[in-house]
Order: structure tokens, then C-alpha cells, then sequence
DNA sequence: AACATCATCAACCGCCGCCAT
DNA sequence: GATGGCGGCGGTTGATGATGT
């Protein structure tokens, strides 16, 4: 395969882009649309590739286009994205209405790295630098944390201690692996471990942002070459979901629950329900994602890897709940529209559970995703979520 | 004021997958 | 099946302005 036809081209223009050829350009696709990109230049009388043209058009020109600084709101989502997705900034772009992947990936590599390696957090593996060191050092630990050792960071220090990282051990994590392991669904769970032991306390109540956080890592099913615990939202979930007017509220109680037949090495489990309804927030993001809504993600320790309490709570999700023919385009959104949710007052009370048993049984090694499976399905991530432009 | 360094961002480059031939 | 055109994507570069020394 050659290289593009337009990059043999010769007498063409580079570099920045004019007033006049921007003028152009607009006029153009207003009055004909783009069509065939490399016909552009010509049509348009711009001594430019068509490649050229569309990336200016896309990046620069498209009126829908939101310009100016990033909102916090905003970075936090490429966060969360990011973790979930990583560098496939087309696909997380499509989650911010009016940014593109350019000025995503611009964010990412200038400003939102940065910030995560001064709070500890290796930004390719959102995992606290500290957490990889004390597996590498303690092996044994590593039938727990799926035997990624192959995260490793090179660079960047941590500002959590060996004791701190020591105690992460301790929290539960239930995996069945199935074929490689995965540091992306690691990640998660320990996101979501994380969040559970700084939360757990008898009755504790945390912020909404907190607790979206929390529930978007509980639905988020991902990770290539993973055989994670997949969350499915149950019976209770999903009405939460259609609920059109529920009460609002946005203080919860996270209630540990007693292992039951679950050993404490597997993972956590919580009651979660609302406890006050507070009035709506006024600020509602116009594409519906109202997690950590005007909270900094680095400020406000939304996964507080500082936390060292020893977690016994589990996470149940009962056998029945586990899909036997997952679709990933169907779970892979519902922590968004779970958010929707929550930006809309809803009232809910979520649970999940899991068996030892069920854990271990052939059923539900069945219903794990392989890598395949995963990737096939990731592809329809963009259309499950809808595109915004 | 001059220079160095950093941060930001627009644009380019090269690769890949899809599709038509 | 091979080839080439094309759109799209992610990584990288380079210009420019801001900030620090």
C-alpha cells in the first residue's frame, strides 16, 4: 500500500492555514458538503490535499465545534474514558460533543498526564505507581492481581506508601481469569476496591460524584485479553434507568454487606441507596454525563489510592444476573446512561452480588468474554453511545 | 530586557482498514 | 487475490505565546 496520492503531489500548500483558505473552505462545504475529500482542493480552488482539508474542516471549521478551554467536568471524563478506552481518542472524543480527537489527545498528552503522574497515578495504567512496585516485589500477590507484572511504569514516583499500597492486598478482588491477563481490567477493579475501602465504614456517605465514579467502574466491562467479573445491572438497575421522574438525590449510603458464601478474597459488595434529595443541579452538562460534575478529579481524591483500611465487604452478583450471551454495546453505556440517571434525580438502589460458587462455575466461565468477543464488540462502541455531531 | 524553558495547539506523517476494480 | 484510492486514526512535530530566571 502506497502512500496517499495527495502526498505526491506537488505545489501544495503546508503549514497554517490562511483566512482566505479558511474562508474558502467553509463556503465550500456549506454550499456542497464535503463529499469526496480529495475533490475538495480542487472544487474549492485551495492549493491544499484533501487530507489537509478535511483535517482543518474537522479540527478547526466544523460549526459545532466547542471551542475554548476544557471544562473539569470534561477532563474527568477523558479520565475515566481513557481508562477505559486508552489512546483511542476518536472513540472518547465522540463522548465530548464539539471536541475532537486532536485537541483530546493535545489535553491528554500537555495537561491531564501530567497531573496524573504528580498524584502518583501512571496515566497509561491509571494505577498508582506504588501498586505496581509492591506486586513486582511481592510475588505471591500476584495470583490475586492476575499476574500483571507486565504493567510496569518507568517513570514517575508514587505518593502512596509500601504499607498503603501493602493494604490493597487486602482488598478483595474477585477474578476468574480466563486466557491472558489484563492490566486494564485490573485497573478497574481496583478503581473500584479503592473507592469501596475508603467508603467503608458501617453506613458512609459519599458524595454523588463519588459514587458515580464508583458505578461507572462497576459497569464498564473491558479489557482485552481479560477474563474480568462482569457487573450487569439487575432487575432494580435497569428500572432506575427508566425511571422518568424519580426523586432527586444525590447523597448515598454505601452500606457494606456480610460476605455470605462469598471468602473475603473475593470482591466487595454494597448496598448503595440514596439518603437525602437535595435539589437538581443546575450546572447539567448538555451531553447528559454529570459525573464528578465541577469536582477535580485530582483534587478531590476521587479514587483515593492514599487509603489504606482493610476491606472485608464483597460484591455480590447473583448467578441469574450473569448474562449468558453478554452484549458489550448494550453494558458498555449503561454507566452512562446511569449517569443520565443520576443527572436526572433518580432514586435508586443498586446491588450486586456473586457466588464463590457461581464464580467458579463452569456457567460462568461461559458467559466471560474472550478477547475477541471483546474487541468485536468494543467496535460498536461509538454507535452504542450515539454520536453527538 | 534578554534568554531559556515550558505549555499549548494546529498540522503533518505514516499506517491501517475498507472498498472498488 | 492483488492493487490502488480513500478516509480515518494515532503519534509526532514545530510554531507560538506564556512564564520563569
Amino acid at each position: 500500500m502506497g502512500r496517499h496520492s495527495c502526498c505526491y503531489k506537488q505545489k501544495l500548500r503546508k503549514g497554517l492555514w490562511s483566512p482566505e483558505e479558511d474562508e474558502k473552505l467553509i463556503h465550500h462545504i456549506t454550499k456542497y458538503g464535503h463529499g469526496c475529500w480529495s475533490s475538495v482542493p480542487k472544487l474549492a480552488g485551495l492549493q491544499r490535499c484533501g487530507k489537509s482539508c478535511r483535517l482543518r474542516w474537522i479540527n478547526y471549521l466544523r460549526p459545532d465545534l466547542k471551542r475554548g478551554r476544557f471544562s473539569q467536568q470534561e477532563e474527568n471524563l477523558i479520565i475515566e474514558l481513557h481508562a477505559v478506552l486508552g489512546n483511542r481518542w476518536s472513540q472518547i472524543a465522540a463522548q465530548l460533543p464539539g471536541r475532537t480527537d486532536n485537541e483530546i489527545k493535545n489535553l491528554w498528552n500537555s495537561s491531564i498526564k501530567k497531573k496524573l503522574r504528580q498524584k502518583g497515578i501512571d496515566p497509561n495504567t491509571h494505577k498508582p505507581f506504588s501498586e505496581v512496585e509492591y506486586y513486582e516485589e511481592k510475588p505471591s500477590a500476584s495470583s490475586i492481581k492476575n499476574n500483571n507484572h507486565d504493567q510496569k511504569t518507568s517513570e514517575g514516583s508514587s505518593d502512596l506508601t509500601f504499607a498503603e499500597s501493602k493494604n490493597c492486598n487486602n482488598i478483595g478482588i474477585a477474578v476468574a481469569q480466563k486466557g491472558n491477563p489484563s492490566s486494564v481490567g485490573m485497573d478497574h477493579e481496583f478503581f473500584l476496591n479503592r473507592f469501596v475501602a475508603n467508603h467503608e465504614t458501617s453506613t458512609t456517605s459519599c458524595k454523588n460524584s463519588d459514587l458515580s465514579g464508583l458505578l461507572s467502574f462497576q459497569h464498564i466491562n473491558y479489557g482485552p485479553n481479560t477474563t474480568n467479573l462482569y457487573f450487569t445491572p439487575n432487575s432494580t438497575t435497569s428500572a432506575m434507568v427508566r425511571n422518568p421522574s424519580p426523586p432527586p438525590c444525590t447523597n448515598y449510603e454505601i452500606t457494606p454487606r456480610p460476605p455470605s458464601v462469598l471468602p473475603s478474597i473475593l470482591a466487595p459488595s454494597m448496598l448503595i441507596k440514596p439518603t437525602v434529595n437535595p435539589p437538581s443541579d443546575s450546572s447539567i452538562s448538555p451531553f447528559g454525563v454529570n459525573k464528578f460534575q465541577n469536582m477535580d478529579f485530582f483534587e478531590n481524591n476521587v479514587f483515593p489510592w492514599g487509603k489504606s483500611e482493610k476491606l472485608e465487604s464483597h460484591i455480590h452478583v447473583s448467578e441469574s444476573e450473569i448474562p449468558q450471551d453478554i452484549k458489550w454495546n448494550e453494558h458498555i453505556q449503561t454507566p452512562f446512561l446511569l449517569n443520565n440517571s443520576i443527572q436526572n434525580q433518580t432514586h435508586f438502589a443498586t446491588e450486586y452480588s456473586v457466588s464463590a460458587a457461581d464464580w467458579h462455575s463452569n456457567e460462568l466461565q461461559q458467559s466471560l468474554q474472550s478477547a475477541e468477543v471483546y474487541s468485536k464488540h468494543f467496535q460498536m462502541l461509538p454507535a452504542s453511545f450515539g454520536q453527538f455531531s
